[in-house]
Order: structure tokens, then C-alpha cells, then sequence
DNA sequence: ATATATATACCCCATTATGGGGTAAATCAT
DNA sequence: ATGATTTACCCCATAATGGGGTATATATAT
């Protein structure tokens, strides 16, 4: 593995010094470049260019999730890792969404964190097992749901955009049968429309 | 770590047993089953409780990602972590909203897998590398999209099944504003309908 | 065996949404 | 300053929706 070019953006001096000292003693990568939040990296990151940048959530000034979008406006393929104390779905969800490559727990070994640069570098995705699992489960159903296999098919379609009529042809049903199905549906989630039945039903994850 | 309950579902006798071999050479835990096809393992599954099978794709009969909600169905919770040698989009999607914790390569190290099954104990999501790259990408979008940033966000509310009169309502502009929009969106993506637009769009990540 | 859930299908009705067409002005970004 | 974007209005016919009622066959579970 060459040299990596890194970049830390992370407020507490504490951890940006300890990670700085950790990754330049145990590694061959340089850190180029050491920043307290966005809107000063921001100035120099053109310039700089680094491979990687290591970027705390929890900023002063723009957050780290919504900083993302805006350097890969300015280093489209810079490869960011995420280090945060935080492992909610929601945050690391958007950061991924947003253009992370990577989502470390800041109780990370500092060999985690190096291998982690070099994960990205090669077309890899490193993430905190607990991380990890969180996005696994961000793509699985929930099987408690109070729809039956075909309502779940029925939703599914309708939610792709699909018409009644359209549903009932590819289902080779009757669309008066795919219409006693979406009444069934909207009793079992309690709604009186599409929208309210999509939006219910995907964040309880029935579809 | 105690030691854990595994059972192999794979049709290769050499890499069933190596698997086997190595895993209870180098780690406490115990291969309590090893079967050719998800239908010799169904007869046993309910009486072993394993509690982690490692499931090959490839099989003679029912194939892994079909048989993974099968044996969801008979245990509930037990963790399932594929081994593959395909790592393509559409199959890592697929196992992981079927119910599968993890998902490694078969060139995994020995090591690899028998961390993946402590992993998956501790409520972790064991994935190679490439595959946590793959699972990243598919919450990415596509910034190459020909739609505008307000086109994407009546294209996401239109997905979200929403009508023309809520999105404008939620986005404080006309019903006729929303339509022009739209029309705009089916002349960039060549489509004449909402299913056709959003799937065209899903497809390509445009939303 | 009997109750409950599921999947299928038909009828009525009024209201809402859709897609296609044309046009145009203000603002934003390269 | 030229093209893209965002906003908004007009016409029109057709398609889709949601609410109501009813029914029958098959599965599943207690």
C-alpha cells in the first residue's frame, strides 16, 4: 500500500491529535491536512486534494453529514470516512446516502482506522460491525406485519407507481380484486390513501 | 466467545469440508450438521437449532437466497451468513433483505469466517469488503442524473405516492408548477407514466 | 370442527388525478 | 448571454381513486 494522502476534520483536539499521531506512527499515510470543522477545510481542500478525509459528525458550524454533499462537489472522488460517536440508522443511512465510503465508531483501534484507508482505497466499505449491521438490517423486512403476502405484493406494486389496472394485469387478477385488497390495506394500517399506506408501511418496513 | 453451533449447507465436498476442518481446528466452535441442499438441511433444522448456518448460493434444488426465508420461517433466530463466490448487486441485495446477517466471498481466510461467526453472535453484519462497498453503493445516488435538484425531490414525493395537489401543497407551489415539472421529467427519462418514471429513475438511482 | 384470515370478484357512486397539448416570465448558472 | 431551471397559467378527455356494500372458496389456526 503507497502513502495515503489524509485529511482530518474533527473539533475535539484531543482525537484529531491522537488519530494524527496514531495513523503517522503505525502507518505509511500523511496526514496533510487537520481541520476543526468544514468551513475551514473548506478553504484549503482544492488545494490539498487528499485521497481520504476522516470527518466527524458532531461539528461546530456545518455537521458532518451535510458536509459530505459539498466536498464531493469539490473532490468528487476523495473518499470519506465517517467517524462518529453515534450509531443511529438515521445518521449513518444519510451519510452513506450523502457519499460516505466508510462509517468507524470513534472507539475504533487505531489499526481499524488505518486499515480503513486503505479499505477505501481499494474499492472497499469499512464499517463497525455494529455499523455494519444496522445498514444490513436498513434493507430487511420486518416480519410482523400486519399484511398478508399478496397485500405486501399489492402495496409493493402500488408503490412503484403502479395503477390498479396495471397491478391487476401483471398479478392476472381482477382490478376489482386488487381494489378489495387496498381497501384491506388501508383498514390494516388505519389510512385513507396511497400516500399515508406507502409512507406507513415503508417505515415500519411491511414493504 | 462460547462455543458456537454451526451447520454448512454446501454442495462442494471439498469446500464443505475444509470449511469444517478449519473451523473446528482453529476456533471452539462445533459443526453440528453439514448438507449437500437446502432439502436434506430442512429435515434436520428444527431438531439441531443451529446457531449459525453458512449457506452456499449455488445449490442443487432450492438455491441460498430462496432458502434463506425458508429457514427463517423454521428458526427464527438463527443468524445465516452467505458464502459466495458471486458478488453481484442484485444477489447481496437480494440474501440481505431475505434475512441474511453477513456475507462473505468464498476466498475469505479461514480467519474471516470464523470472526464472521462471532461477529454475526454479537450482533454484528460480517461482510467482505467488496460486498460492504457494493451494500454502500446502493444507498447511493446517482449524480449523474439528468433531472434537476427540484425535479429529483417532485420525482421522490411522486414515488412517494403522494398526488400533484400534496406535493404542491408541501412544497408551497402551484398544482400546475408540479405538472410542468413532471412533464419535464417524463420528456428527460422517455417515459408517458409515474410507474414507468419512477422505475426508470430507481433503476438508474436518480432518486 | 369451527372460527378467522386470505384471496378472489362483482355492484354502485362521486370526486380526484392524470397525461397531452400550448405558452411564458423570472432567475440561475456557465 | 445563452441555456437550464423554476415558476405558473390555459385547454381538454380519459383514467384512477376512495367509499360503500356483498359474496364465495380456500387456508390456517385453535
Amino acid at each position: 500500500m503507497n502513502s495515503v494522502r489524509v485529511c482530518i476534520i474533527e473539533d475535539d483536539e484531543l482525537i484529531r491529535d491522537s488519530y494524527a499521531f496514531l495513523i503517522e506512527k503505525k502507518s505509511t499515510h500523511k496526514i496533510i491536512g487537520m481541520y476543526v470543522d468544514y468551513e475551514e477545510a473548506e478553504k484549503d481542500l482544492y488545494e490539498l486534494h487528499p485521497d481520504v478525509i476522516l470527518l466527524d459528525i458532531e461539528l461546530p458550524g456545518k455537521n458532518g453529514i451535510d458536509a459530505i454533499p459539498s466536498i464531493k462537489k469539490i473532490l468528487p472522488d476523495t473518499f470519506i470516512i465517517i467517524l462518529s460517536v453515534f450509531e443511529t440508522e438515521d445518521l449513518i443511512l444519510k451519510a452513506l446516502r450523502n457519499g460516505a465510503s466508510g462509517y468507524l465508531t470513534k472507539n475504533s483501534p487505531s489499526e481499524k482506522i488505518i486499515s480503513a484507508i486503505e479499505e477505501v482505497m481499494e474499492g472497499g466499505g469499512p464499517m463497525s460491525s455494529s455499523v455494519a449491521s444496522l445498514v444490513i438490517k436498513a434493507f430487511q423486512k420486518n416480519n410482523n406485519s400486519p399484511l398478508s403476502k399478496r397485500e405486501i405484493e399489492i402495496l409493493e406494486n402500488f408503490a412503484a407507481g403502479k395503477s390498479r389496472k396495471r397491478i391487476a394485469e401483471e398479478m392476472f387478477i381482477d382490478t376489482e380484486t386488487v381494489k378489495t385488497h387496498l381497501r384491506n390495506i388501508y383498514f390494516k394500517l388505519d389510512v385513507h390513501s396511497k400516500a399515508d399506506a406507502i409512507q406507513i408501511a415503508r417505515s415500519k418496513k411491511f414493504i
